[in-house]
DNA sequence: TTCCAGGCGTATC
DNA sequence: GATACGCATGGA
């Protein structure tokens, strides 16, 4: 970790690493930018981070939180140039990861990434984004699991967050009571993850498969949405390399990117 | 106005 | 197991 600590901020060196495509990517949606500064929470953790020169600023960070949260957050200790040089066999993937260079997987927490993508469902972006910073807003912070477990949705309603509403509320209750155990569901062999994630409402194969990449950091975690259902039937009517089975969500992650925006 | 968005539950066969 | 349809909301 080549990093040095400036009065309140910490300066970090980092490869691969570009924050607009990171934090802009459709994985997490807590994050706007302000001019040239990228302003965001995860969980009940917030920061502004830029970049300048040759380095990426955290602003007003002190070290320890650095360390003991923001690396593991960036997944600083993971090699992306790796990666890409894995996925540079691949013809698609190459140009994929050449116009995405800088996207790297964001480990968030277990219940915000679910939560977030049973909202996500047929929606979009911006929408979801939305309806995420008014449920902080109701809340004070990101809901625990006891409160959405004690929410209705008449409660939820300035969330304008239409039929997923409910979802959130069974959700809540699941985690809460126990019923559905997010430490387990981590540890475990993603065909039972899976299996266990879709036993709450709202949740079905795309939106747990999310949940394990985003929150549970399960990288060969596959979410097909519309965009990857075009780029899986135009680009791979073959199917997708079972060689890179065991990262094939970053790989994921670096497609989606460039169908939407790069081409 | 109609279509679409990081889908899923339900009904029906 | 596959397929069809409704669903809340709001921007394009």
């Amino acid at each position: 970790m080549d990093y040095l600590v400036k009065g309140n901020d910490i300066y970090l060196k980092q490869d691969d690493f570009d924050l607009e495509q990171t934090l802009d990517c459709g994985q997490a949606f807590r994050w706007e930018k302000d001019g040239d500064k990228f302003f965001g929470k995860a969980l009940d953790k917030s920061l502004t981070i830029y970049s300048k020169n040759d380095y990426f600023v955290f602003e007003n960070t002190k070290e320890k939180d650095f360390i003991d949260f923001w690396v593991n957050y960036f997944d600083l200790e993971t090699d992306y140039g790796e990666l890409k040089e894995l996925f540079s066999c691949d013809k698609t993937l190459s140009k994929a990861c050449e116009f995405a260079w800088g996207i790297r997987i964001l480990k968030q927490d277990s219940f915000e990434a679910l939560c977030s993508f049973i909202i996500s469902q047929n929606n979009n972006i911006p929408r979801i984004k939305g309806i995420i910073s008014r449920m902080c807003e109701l809340f004070g912070h990101f809901p625990t699991p006891k409160q959405l477990s004690e929410a209705d949705e008449n409660m939820l309603s300035p969330l304008r967050a239409g039929f997923r509403s409910k979802y959130l509320i069974d959700c809540g209750k699941k985690v809460f009571s126990g019923e559905i155990k997010l430490e387990e569901i981590k540890t475990s062999e993603i065909v039972d993850s899976r299996k266990n994630l879709m036993k709450i409402k709202g949740v079905g194969p795309k939106v747990a498969e999310c949940a394990l990449l985003y929150g549970m950091y399960k990288t060969e975690a596959f979410p097909v949405d519309v965009w990857i259902k075009r780029v899986l039937s135009e680009y791979y009517p073959e199917g997708f390399p079972q060689e890179l089975y065991k990262y094939q969500g970053i790989a994921q992650q670096y497609l989606f990117h460039y169908i939407r925006k790069g081409l």
